[in-house]
DNA sequence: CATATTCATAACTGGATGGTTATGAGAAAT
DNA sequence: ATTTCTCATAACCATCCAGTTATGAATATG
């Protein structure tokens, strides 16, 4: 079993995907199409990682016709926020604890 | 060339080195032999995994005597919450867009 | 000095992964 | 109906990667 906190960092740990969902992050919702126009791959490359971006829940594809139009699901980065933010949290609550302590000795 | 933004996002790509990385951040530093003792592989595995969150400057080693100490460096996951950010800022300047967008119509 | 401990590195292996070309399915156009 | 267009899937391949065992380097211990 893999959890979705997993599918989710292997979703992004590669630059070409991130290139993809960073693209339709800025520029909304495009055609398979257009984001191999601008990808540096072949078509059926794009669609494999288009294919594992919406298996992590970070964009929707939508069909209109013969074409799949694609967008970025940014609320799916919640996990990713979240988790630095626990790594964040021990972090500060070590430094409250130094600031305490000098606070303590000051005294 | 692999820029450090990627090298951050591939190291936290594997499960186990994200919890050793966790297990640093919620217990501090730690000897590789005591890491070893949790991770349920090899030290020599865990060993390499060190390597990695090493390069990606998430962590950082201190050699006392024959044993080496690592603790996380929670400063490097910046690149990481900076990337978060941009991806969801855009959500929200359109969310903001919509928002203008519902406020002029009802005046 | 000899032995034990702790870690890092080397060499290897199986499986995952990112790319390719070939092809098929489905919708539009002629 | 045939052709064209757009995308997804299949099959394959090279490379990467996470694990293993074996071993060496360096430090502590007897």
């Amino acid at each position: 079993m893999e959890s979705s906190t997993d599918l989710l960092f292997k979703a992004l740990a590669d630059p070409t995907r991130r290139a993809l969902f960073e693209r339709l992050c800025l520029d909304g919702e495009a055609t398979v199409g257009a984001l191999t126009a601008g990808a540096g791959i072949s078509q059926p490359a794009v669609s494999k990682h288009l294919g594992v971006l919406k298996q992590a829940g970070l964009v929707l594809d939508r069909h209109e016709g013969r074409q799949t139009h694609y967008s970025a699901q940014q609320r799916a980065l919640a996990p990713l926020v979240d988790w630095t933010g626990r790594m964040n949290r021990f972090w500060e609550a070590r430094f409250d604890d130094l600031e305490d302590l000098l606070k303590r000795m000051d005294q």
